[in-house]
RNA sequence: GCGGAUGUGUCGUAAUUGGUAGCCGAGCAAGACUUAGGAUCUUGUGCCUCAGGGCGUAAGGGUUCGAGUCCCUUCAUCCGCACCA
């Protein structure tokens, strides 16, 4: 008897594969149903794989198989998102370069992967940090430089097409190129940045963790001026919140992308200054409280606070800032925290009443939302609440509050308590000023203050977004170099498209300058350029965040080895969309965002055909693992960690530890290699497993033990087929054929639906019956292995091969259920008892329900249960019949 | 605090979407075959039980002939955001 034999079947399938490329994709036009199914491609560690990669890789490859065998043109790719700084600390600290590192750990991934049995074309392999590919990433940059966004179409176009204001010809070539910069989709000026001392790095908002630490390092980050790549992404703020409604991507990433971009309505309403001739514009959501506007504030970073400082209050105020410019981010944001500011000695003259407001300075207002400035209504918000009690400022209540409560309503009205919901205006009229809202609620009162506010002329309606600049470049060696000269005259150019990529210098040392400058500064002979003119120049010395690369290389697996365009624009149209794209949900935001930025940018240039790049995005859940700490906390490595009756103790010390479940780290010492896995199970049963574990989108841990059962399903696949004894040419048994069908019709509902899970359940629920029967038919074998051949390709490949057939089984056609095989005739009918099962009966399929009533009463056990009532029967046909007493 | 999700045996999970709760697997127990088994094959396995049943899907309430599934309240865990005016 032959017996599962994984590492010979796995190595020898791997290298038919190999050799037959029998998964290169043709750009085959003809064939009208492509697939495009995308992982997120990973950053190649030194660690190598963990068993999370799979479990994505897994899914896609699943998929990817189950469509070329129904027919579809499939696209399954992989490359290597390779830009990073592990590789350049790596550098910094034995000066390797980053590019043999990053190569060695491309090897292994690529090693590692090919393990695992995944389909993917390798002729299509990418990788960010190849000259040939960055080289598209630089070209992208300029076409962001060249682009400025046309409101009124709400599209970003050629910056040759950008009206230049009558003014600002007049005013000269300067004050053109200044405009013309202002209105690029990525420009150049001194930014307000976080920068990580301990990575000598700048960080981007996002990157920095709400307690003010580096994401990457945990050291805290501090505030710096320095000049910086920005790119204008909240120009396209509202295209990119309308355009997720059309997607089928999971409802809590929407809503992230949602949050993150951050859209509010409301409207800037202007406030005279007594004493002075300026004017400060608030942005508000609530105008309709103007009359419960008490006071206002100021940013500290406000440029009008210096100008409005009373003589009086000037030290005060100037003491303040400084102290504000020193908080860390988490001092300033953390509630916890009491609110602090100080008086300007300035009053500012509140439009709809006329009434002089102090205006003060404090850090809870935020420079780089709306304009810096609010009017603040402590009645009806909670942070000007507490800033009012705290600082003794009045608090008038305009709104009687919408609740019951007579108590809560007293103190509301008093000023005792806060309100921001819904209610009634009181105290709100100025016949003066023709303005009344009372009576009203707080919808229609904002539209009549809205309206009030833009006939008068001292404001407007506006929409907000919180989605800022996104800072673009950073201080460091391995990352693509920007295109770009910065001329002795205080000019910018940018390299010519056809002299791209800019590659990387060779250095000696890696190390950042102390002040944030990048390692490129010290490479002289790159550095210094002249032109014709004999014009001096200095190459641009930050380099791109590793977002560039990962922001469009699902484009370049489109056309991967094209040389003279970045895709060939038939095959765009062919591939394009991603019509299905699995990654972890620690990208529900930046990269997803940024991608997506990017990709409206091109098509409004003309470049790609689709308004969005992933249109069905599934988030797999992290896969957790034991950990095992002491009492002290220390983490110990789970295989120093034995059980004993149900406690964990140290085997070595009998130290008793306890167990948590944690996501896999260095730190916790409980990472999963794969290989091992491979090793001791094979590819097929690694991949079965990790699909057997739970749903796809769950977070799971990871316990070994539960290995065996989908070891032992394929053990027991081969021994039924692979032994030719077990299968025959004569009829199939009915039983055996009604199981299979149900088993293609679940399996293939299952796949198209990412439901592995349950699909792998089916099939062993299926071997469990023709194990019980020791026999089936060859034709019954062949669509097994069908089946099964996605989820464990190389067995498949293997079965294929033994029961006679010869070739790949990847193309095969996926069989279908066939409807004579799925009805029965009779079925176990469940007979319930006020709601309760009791017993079942069998019954005739489509049986008049009359006919069941008479033979569900004369049942004794029925009569059982009724006695002498006389009961109601519910009848669901075909389902179950309930007696109700 | 706000937003999203989840809560089912000892464990991972399943449930034709309002219709038999616990499929499939792990673990455990008993047995068979074996020189041996961390192999293989049977069988059993939610809890309680006076053996008729009773109780069970985080807790409590509701709608329904019927609720794991729908509605309300509470609790717990996870994820994201967090002074965005």
């Amino acid at each position: 008897m032959k017996d599962y034999n994984f590492s010979g079947i796995e190595k020898r399938w791997q290298e038919y594969w190999e050799v037959n490329k029998t998964f290169r994709t043709e750009d085959d036009f003809t064939n009208p149903n492509k697939y495009y199914i995308l992982d997120m491609f990973p950053y190649p560690s030194g660690a190598g794989l963990h068993v999370g990669h799979p479990e994505g890789y897994t899914a896609t490859d699943i998929m990817a198989r189950y469509k070329r065998m129904k027919g579809f043109n499939v696209l399954h790719p992989m490359g290597w998102d390779a830009f990073g700084l592990p590789a350049e600390q790596y550098a910094i600290q034995t000066g390797t370069h980053p590019a043999v590192t990053t190569n060695k750990n491309c090897d292994t991934f690529r090693r590692q992967i090919k393990e695992l049995g995944l389909s993917y074309d390798w002729d299509r392999e990418i990788n960010t940090t190849d000259p040939a590919y960055f080289r598209w990433t630089q070209w992208i940059f300029l076409k962001l430089y060249n682009t400025w966004y046309d409101q009124a179409n709400e599209r970003g176009r050629d910056i040759n097409e950008l009206p230049i204001p009558l003014d600002v010809i007049k005013a000269g070539d300067e004050a053109r190129k200044k405009y013309i910069d202002s209105k690029r989709l990525a420009y150049y000026d001194d930014a307000q940045i976080w920068y990580c001392p301990s990575c000598r790095i700048v960080c981007a908002n996002e990157e920095v963790l709400t307690d003010g630490s580096h994401e990457k390092c945990g050291n805290k980050v501090v505030r710096r001026n320095l000049k910086q790549w920005m790119l204008r992404i909240p120009y396209y703020a509202e295209r990119l919140l309308s355009g997720l409604e059309k997607l089928d991507w999971p409802e809590g990433i929407k809503e992230m992308q949602r949050n993150w971009i951050g859209r509010s309505t409301g409207a800037e309403v202007d406030f005279m200054i007594d004493g002075h001739k300026e004017i400060i514009t608030v942005y508000t959501t609530r105008p309709d409280t103007l009359f419960g506007a008490t006071y206002m504030v100021l940013s500290p970073e406000h440029p009008m606070v210096a100008g409005l400082t009373s003589p009086e209050q000037k030290q005060k105020v100037d003491d303040y800032i400084v102290s504000a410019s020193l908080k860390s981010d988490l001092d300033r944001t953390d509630l916890a925290k009491d609110k602090t500011g100080v008086f300007t000695g300035t009053y500012a003259i509140n439009p709809v009443n006329n009434k002089k407001i102090p205006v003060w300075v404090a850090d809870y207002v935020l420079m780089g939302y709306g304009t810096g400035a609010i009017m603040a209504v402590p009645a009806h918000d909670e942070r000007d609440f507490e800033f009012a009690k705290k600082f003794g400022i009045d608090i008038v209540c305009i709104l009687s509050p919408a609740i019951d409560d007579p108590e809560q309503k007293k103190r509301i009205i008093s000023g005792k308590e806060c309100w921001s919901g819904d209610g009634v205006y009181i105290n709100s009229s100025d016949s003066e000023r023709q303005i009344t809202l009372d009576g009203l609620n707080v919808e229609k009162g904002i539209a009549t203050i809205t309206r009030w506010i833009e006939q008068r002329n001292i404001g407007i309606h506006r929409v907000n977004y919180k989605l800022r600049d996104w800072l673009f470049s950073r201080q460091r060696y391995w990352g693509e170099p920007f295109p770009v000269i910065h001329w002795e005259d205080g000019r910018i150019t940018l390299v010519d498209e056809k002299d791209l990529p800019l590659t990387l210098p060779e250095l000696e040392v890696y190390e950042p300058g102390e002040n944030g400058e990048s390692p490129l500064s010290n490479a002289t002979d790159w550095l210094y350029v002249t032109d014709n003119e004999g014009r001096r120049g200095k190459r641009e010395t930050n380099t791109m965040p590793q977002w560039a690369g990962s922001c469009w290389y699902y484009l370049r697996f489109i056309d991967p080895k094209n040389d003279h365009e970045i895709f060939d624009s038939a095959k765009e149209k062919y591939w394009m969309p991603v019509d299905l794209y699995i990654g972890g949900a620690e990208h529900a935001v930046l990269h997803l965002l940024y991608s997506r930025f990017w990709h409206k940018v091109l098509h409004d240039l003309g470049i790609v055909s689709t308004d969005e790049p992933f249109m069905k995005l599934f988030n797999q859940g992290m896969i957790l693992a034991f950990a095992y700490e002491t009492a002290t906390g220390a983490k110990v490595a789970s295989d120093q960690v034995s059980e004993k009756e149900g406690r964990f103790i140290i085997t070595e010390t009998g130290e008793e530890v306890k167990q948590i479940v944690a996501k896999m780290s260095k730190s916790l010492k409980n990472v999963i290699n794969p290989d091992d896995v491979v090793k001791s199970y094979g590819a097929d049963t690694l991949r079965l497993f990790e699909m057997f574990l739970g749903p796809l989108d769950a977070t799971k841990p990871w316990d070994e033990k539960g290995i065996k059962g989908p070891f032992n399903f394929l053990s027991r696949v081969y021994r039924l087929i692979a032994n030719s004894e077990n299968i025959t040419d004569g009829e199939e048994d009915p039983e055996i054929l009604r199981v299979l069908h149900k088993t293609v019709k679940k399996v293939t509902e299952d796949i198209e639906a990412l439901r592995f899970n349950t699909a792998i359940a089916a099939m062993m629920i299926f071997l469990n019956t023709a194990f019980k029967k020791e026999k089936i038919t060859r034709d019954t074998a062949a669509v097994f292995i069908k089946l099964l051949s996605p989820f464990a390709p190389h067995l498949g490949e293997e079965l294929w091969q033994l029961t006679g057939h010869t070739g790949t089984i990847a193309y095969e056609p996926w069989p279908v259920a066939e409807e004579k095989y799925l009805t029965e005739d009779v079925f176990e009918c469940p007979v319930s008892v006020n709601g309760k099962m009791r017993f079942k009966i069998e019954l005739p399929v489509n049986l008049p329900q009359d006919e069941v009533k008479k033979i569900i009463l004369a049942d004794e056990r029925a009569q059982k249960w009724i006695g002498t009532a006389t009961p109601k029967v519910i009848i669901v046909p075909n389902r179950i019949v309930n007696i109700v007493l």
